[in-house]
RNA sequence: GUGAGAUUGGCCGAGUGGCUUAGGCGCUGGUCUGUGACUCCAGUUACGAGAGUUCGAUUCUCUCAUCUCACCCCA
């Protein structure tokens, strides 16, 4: 025997009927953020490797040692391969979409959502898949446009509320920071690890090391002895000039005369380097311990970083999978089930069987149509195991007849109807 | 990358150093060649991979893989 191929770590299938659930989250979004006046975009998997060098930044764990990279063939012998990578996140692709075609040519601001794969080297876990999918939306333009306004800011985030609203998902919590353009969180970042200096060798280990590396996540750390400590440290928001302050102040306005609970939280970091001021993210209790079902925030100065002109921009990205599993505790989704299950009985029915299945299909209804080898009994519990509505048989008699039986499954009752009357009769 | 626990048929799930092995669900056929879901009968398929210990291993040991949970990190 051949040896068996398995799906690869962290790699998996789909199946029905979860990809029912799957189908109608995305049409649920597709439907959503359109009322919104986002349009799709599709983005590449494979982008330059640099990309997210210079986006999400060289030191975070994402891009140092989660990212599937590789140095690809080149034409010519002599030269050295471009270096590719899967993307493990998707903002880079669109705002290096929005340089390259020069989108900030067209009028107002850019709207784009996509949902689709991402790829991130981590040990699986739950919630937690080294292929995983997101849905992120994106607004991004000229300061002219009003790319910064804190109108934006809000409007995205009753976005999600109304999302997570439309799928049935409850029990989500809403956490808002702001971390303060670039100056505020270099001058923060130094405040930081001065205060740090005297006190971080009582921490835990991690968060020695943090220290050194990213002092923001110190702020984050679980540990619980470390806890009062973290809570005498200089505070983000003491660190904000008037601006940011105000900028900030104005999301939170908004946000609460649209009723949307939100709780302040100062120690709030994102993970990526090209995040700045507004910074939010939806927990959930049912994930265990990645209970972050999507995250998001402003990136103001991303466009530059990567070559393009100043074009401010804010966006988010779902976890698709973490959402699937927040759902699951309140909502289950139904596949449609099968309108008709066409029982041909007997040799010779095939052609008769095709015909009336193409007919119910341009009717809107759906068939499938079982063996003609089957015997009449085996036919219907084969219709009912499959979940069919009716059963259409088709034999000697019927088209001798020119009338079908057509039997509702569910009630037993069986009536005979001529083959142009069969779609009215079972759409009811 | 670190730690802990797992891995038995299509699925769930008992169990054992030797007869290779429950039970349940499912599936296939018959009972019942044109009226289903029930019953009864029959059939169906497995010990993650590789080494080692042993007369003999699915069971014990080691290595690896995968899964699960947690750390780390993030969505």
């Amino acid at each position: 025997m051949a040896p068996l191929i398995k799906s690869v770590r962290g790699m998996r299938d789909l199946l029905p009927p979860d990809t029912e659930t799957w189908n109608f989250v995305d049409s649920t979004v597709h439907d959503l953020f359109r009322l919104y006046n986002f349009e799709e975009i599709r983005t590449p998997i494979i982008e330059d490797l640099q990309l997210f060098q210079r986006s999400v930044g060289e030191a975070t764990d994402i891009v140092y040692k989660e990212m599937f990279a590789w140095q690809d063939r080149s034409r010519a012998e002599s030269e050295k391969g471009q270096w590719l990578a899967l993307r493990p996140e998707n903002t880079a692709g669109v705002v290096r979409a929005y340089i390259e075609h020069k989108l900030w040519d067209k009028p107002g601001l850019q709207r784009v959502y996509y949902i689709g794969p991402q790829f991130r080297r981590e040990r699986p876990q739950k919630g937690r898949y080294r292929q995983f999918y997101q849905i992120g939306a994106e607004v991004i333009g000229p300061t002219s446009a009003g790319s910064e306004s804190p109108a934006v800011d809000a409007e995205v985030i009753e976005m999600l509320v109304a999302l997570l609203d439309r799928l049935g998902i409850q029990g989500w919590t809403l956490q808002l920071n702001s971390l303060g353009c670039a100056e505020d969180r270099k001058r923060y970042n130094e405040t930081l690890q001065a205060a740090l200096k005297d006190v971080v060798h009582r921490m835990c280990a991690d968060c020695q090391r943090r220290a050194q590396t990213n002092p923001l996540r110190v702020l984050d750390c679980k540990v619980a002895e470390d806890q009062p400590i973290i809570a005498s440290l200089p505070r983000m928001n003491d660190s904000l000039d008037p601006k940011c302050k105000a900028h900030f102040a104005e999301v939170q306005k908004i946000l609460t005369a649209l009723e949307i609970p939100f709780v302040l939280n100062y120690r709030l970091v994102r993970g990526l380097d090209y995040y700045t001021r507004t910074a939010f993210e939806f927990t959930h209790g049912a994930l265990g311990s990645q209970d972050a079902i999507l995250g998001g925030g402003r990136y103001d100065g991303l466009s530059e970083a990567l070559g393009g002109p100043a074009a401010p921009g804010i966006g988010f990205a779902i976890g698709e999978d973490r959402l699937i599993m927040a759902m699951k505790e309140t909502k289950s989704v139904e596949a449609r089930p099968l309108d008709v299950y066409i029982a041909s009985l007997g040799a010779g029915m095939n052609v008769e069987a095709a015909r009336l299945a193409r007919e119910l299909r341009r009717q809107n209804v759906s068939a499938t149509v079982g063996d003609e080898t089957f015997r009449l009994p085996k036919s219907l519990a084969t219709a009912s195991k499959i979940g069919a509505q009716y059963a259409l048989i088709v034999g000697e008699n019927e088209i001798k007849s020119g009338e079908f039986a057509l039997k509702n499954l569910g009630t037993g009752e069986q009536i005979s109807v001529r083959r142009e009357a069969i779609p009215a009769k079972i759409r009811g």
